[in-house]
DNA sequence: AGTTCGATCGCCT
DNA sequence: GGCGATCGAACTG
């Protein structure tokens, strides 16, 4: 498999990345998976965005350098991951909701129990955390170092992409940020 | 197949 | 003190 993306990839506008971060391939330590679905979440007008009120502690890594990992804890139990866009001091992130697992099945279902098929390894993003072992612990660290990295898709692989609106969001509902790769079996909806 | 609801806790006002 | 970018179990029909 080819390296990391590089910081280039990520110092871009952030609904670029969102797209672009489709059929690029997640990686953690052997457990690796394909991103299917992403959302992106805005620095300016997106009041569902975590960077929306301003600086603080928690969301002070949007704000930072591209490429760096934002990691939070959803409903006091789930981990959700996003990928840092734009340049260094201008909000902006991927959350990543899906993912296509590619290889170390056997570690993602130990880590997930309750899922009954390969498909529910990684369809929706409290689950995808869980599978490939990426927890707050992993706050801020360099997706173009790692321990998590994503690596590119082959320059051939085409792939069709989807837009709808985000799911599970209250304010700023109804923009279309959320990507998907069509027809895929692994999307958190279908 | 679709809907409802409880679990559980860090974050921010 | 209230809320939330979720999940899974338990319902209904």
């Amino acid at each position: 498999m080819a390296g990391p993306l590089g910081r280039w990839f990520y110092n871009r506008p952030v609904v670029e990345v969102a797209q672009d971060l489709l059929g690029t391939t997640l990686v953690h330590g052997e457990t690796t998976g394909r991103i299917v679905e992403t959302e992106a979440y805005l620095g300016t007008d997106d009041f569902a965005a975590h960077s929306a009120p301003g600086l603080t502690h928690r969301n002070r890594v949007i704000f930072g350098p591209p490429g760096h990992l934002y990691v939070y804890l959803i409903y006091g139990m789930y981990e959700c991951l996003n990928l840092v866009a734009e340049p260094d001091g201008t909000a902006g992130c991927v959350l990543i909701r899906a993912i296509e697992p590619l290889s170390g099945l056997d570690v993602m279902h130990r880590r997930r129990p309750a899922a009954r098929s390969d498909r529910e390894l990684g369809n929706g993003p409290g689950k995808l955390t869980r599978a490939l072992g990426i927890t707050r612990r992993h706050y801020g660290a360099d997706a173009t170092k790692g321990p998590v990295t994503v690596h590119p898709r082959e320059r051939d692989a085409r792939i069709e992409i989807g837009v709808s609106k985000r799911i599970g969001i209250t304010k700023s509902a109804d923009l279309p940020l959320r990507f998907f790769i069509k027809a895929n079996e692994f999307l958190s909806r279908r």
